[in-house]
DNA sequence: CAGATCGCTGAACGAGTGTTTAGTCTGCTG
DNA sequence: CAGCAGACTAAACACTCGTTCAGCGATCTG
């Protein structure tokens, strides 16, 4: 048994999968056929139309997302776990939950950058969860609100987002994968330095340009 | 005196607007030459093909930008003067550069994200910037290199971007765009505190210089 | 078993695309 | 003045796009 998905299920991924990595407005209702083995006209069939298929990956896309988001909120173990403050939590999600290739993380990228609805309505929602998030973490005195709480969890949540819209541009420079094991073991203890005592602190290991040492580095100061 | 440009820069203006804001896929060599004032042909007659104007495009941003990039490595005062770091002097460059409506920054966001090769040299120049600063702190004592100084300097950067990349997104939560005068005020002194002492430093008294924090106002807008 | 339903294909249609071509107008130069 | 080069337009080209439509074959259903 290949494939236990109805072929409407495979449309829609193929599109999914396509839509990410070229973009819907690029993508052709043709390539999605070839790309899941049908004709074109049945993917007309199953959808009514292209704009409808895009929307509806959208909302399978945004469905998805939630009950991975779900995680973050759900649980009422610190937010601080692992390795980085709701910055890093992000990224991890998406390890621990979605296979290596997964096409998600680049049709949630699309859709934050869009410049439609569903983008706008995404981002409201990741703003107010990164609020939830700053504001349980002052709650438990593992952070400060900062002056301006609504800038602080912006600047949190955009800085978590960052990561991950040019995840192919950091992967050039640095070597690794942001959003991969290695990479995510590389970044978060750095970005938790810079969260626990800003820019200024000394590192506690001598430094080398190029290596992956220890995560954990305190001593707060102004 | 209407406009003492060439009709070649015309309409090379006027496809960089609207690449910088539709995209270059779906902008159509018909809506350049209509926004020019001029007819299709001309466009291929000054442009031997729309994928060569694109590239032309590509060139001139890149050239302007190189521009404005040099005011940053060019004087010697230092990185961290008025609000941020490196990364808010990005966005000051802008604003100071930049006339309010620019279309510079959307094409150059474009450009970030666009997996081309233009695209990651770009990328490459200013993480080799991000480096440089660094750097420069690192010797002047205003910051410390960190564990990973590459990741460090990555870090920076993607932040300093995603502002950037997001700027619709922030502005609709918000209520201010951050590249604007106003929003640099706003996020500039937030974005200071986290580098300065990290997150879980008390909030200073209100600042004698930038003036309106936010304190607990919920959902903010203006 | 007749008939309706559904998944599915292949071919076609109209619209819009980038590009080409023929030709007009204007200004410069021998 | 003749002619020529360049800016510029209108029309057409070949092509691809999203979408429509008639029909085929299998699977239910009464």
């Amino acid at each position: 048994m290949p494939d236990d998905r109805t072929t409407r299920a495979v449309i829609r991924d193929e599109a999914l999968r396509l839509f990410a990595e070229h973009g819907p407005e690029v993508v052709t209702i043709r390539q999605i056929a070839t790309a899941a083995g049908v004709s074109p006209g049945l993917v007309v069939h199953h959808f009514r139309s292209k704009d409808n298929l895009r929307q509806e990956v959208d909302q399978y896309v945004l469905t998805v997302f939630e009950g991975l988001l779900s995680e973050l909120t759900g649980d009422g173990s610190g937010a601080f776990e692992g390795t980085g403050a709701a910055t890093a939590t992000l990224g991890e999600v998406f390890l621990r939950h979605l296979p290596v290739g997964s096409p998600l993380p680049g049709y949630l990228r699309r859709l934050l950058l869009s410049n439609t609805d569903a983008g706008r309505g995404l981002f409201r929602r990741l703003y107010a969860v990164s609020r939830e998030t700053l504001d349980a973490l002052a709650e438990s005195g593992a952070a400060s609100r900062g002056n301006d709480p609504q800038v602080r969890a912006a600047l949190l949540l955009v800085n978590d987002l960052s990561v991950f819209l040019l995840r192919d541009q950091l992967t050039a420079v640095l070597g690794v994968d942001p959003l991969s094991a290695a990479g995510l073991a590389r970044l978060g203890p750095e970005l938790l330095t810079i969260y626990a005592a800003g820019l200024n602190a000394d590192p506690p290991e001598p430094q080398a340009d190029a290596d992956p040492p220890a995560p954990q580095a305190e001593g707060g100061q102004a």
